[in-house]
DNA sequence: CCGGGTTATGCAACTAGTTGCATAAGAGAC
DNA sequence: GTCTCTTATGCAACTAGTTGCATAACCCGG
């Protein structure tokens, strides 16, 4: 139950609309938290209804036009709330590594170039988490704010790294299966 | 959509009751796809109908009696086209890093007894998997099935490396705060 | 023989996330 | 001026996962 608390944040760092929080959502928080437009107008519209943001009076409401949302003290009180509260961490659920598993029974064939593919997606994000921690991270730029949101930054160019070097292994490995293995 | 093939992996490996998959996906199976006994009873009763697997005839199928199922020549098909078949990777969801650039908005107040908690969760979901590697994959045990079923525990305990390794960065990071940030 | 704990199975309701599609305004092409 | 593309907002239906609770048999102590 994060999503509401995602855009708390993001609308604390800048007050926007649903557009462009979905562009954020692309971007930034999306790489920990992701959410579709869908997700964010529906939600946008629960917040602003519990009284935790309103829109930005500017702009007149009809449809196709921005809507810009602003939080609310009460709205900052509960991410605080949230933030600070107690949680389990969840169970993490990763297809490919049950996919390897399911390899071990019913053969690995198929599975090879997929996850080579994989190995692509996680090297390519990896980059972009490379070129925001340049973009974003100069030397010199740590501020308390700046040093929390590098760590998370951090935390997903360490994950990328690892998921790489992980999917290389696994590649290696797979080169020295007996073809049998394959079906 | 993996949960039942999670659960066609664990009936080959094992033909099993709705409990004792229960008690699987506790340990092994859960640690990457998790699931409550009330999913597995109800995608048991799914994969019956549409004929992937069926119940074991020994026991007469009264309630409180054990129920073993097998996996049928259909579901087998199933799982090996679904291991290769290509799939994008789903974008993953972490509040722990949700809260803490959260927190570099509205404060780093209490989370840092829960950074320590998770910190130690982790570090014993690492012990667990260090035991069982030590049990189940001693030196020589090698064939092609223990050496893709060993791969997959050994991105369990990197990542679980990796996070009691951030989760003490983070900490560290926590320590040189100023106190004006922590509300 | 009965009362409480354990084993085993399962339904129903709810919450969260995804997919598909609809609506409307403005911008520029012709 | 109207057609089409892009921007912007949003509803509805569906799928997956979670929570709460119910049922029933067996097992063991007293």
């Amino acid at each position: 139950m994060s999503l509401p608390h995602a855009i708390l944040t993001a609308l604390l760092e800048r007050p926007s609309s649903g557009l462009e929080l979905t562009r954020r959502f692309d971007r930034s928080i999306g790489y920990f938290w992701s959410a579709t437009h869908q997700q964010i107008y529906r939600e946008l519209g629960r917040l602003e209804a519990e009284g935790l943001i309103r829109a930005l009076p500017s702009e007149q409401p009809a449809r196709g036009q921005k809507k810009a949302y602003e939080v609310l003290p009460a709205g900052r009180a509960e991410l605080a709330r949230w933030t600070s509260a107690s949680q389990d961490p969840k169970p993490h659920r990763d297809a490919m590594l049950l996919r390897l598993r399911a390899a071990a029974v019913v053969g690995t064939d198929g599975l090879e170039a997929d996850l080579r593919r994989h190995r692509e997606l996680h090297a390519l994000q990896l980059a972009e988490y490379r070129e925001i921690e340049r973009r974003d991270f100069p030397p010199g730029k740590d501020g308390p704010e700046d040093r929390l949101r590098h760590l998370v930054l951090r935390a997903g160019i360490d994950l990328e790294t690892f998921w790489t070097q992980w999917l290389d292994h696994a590649l290696s490995e797979f080169a020295r299966l007996p073809d049998t293995t394959r079906e």
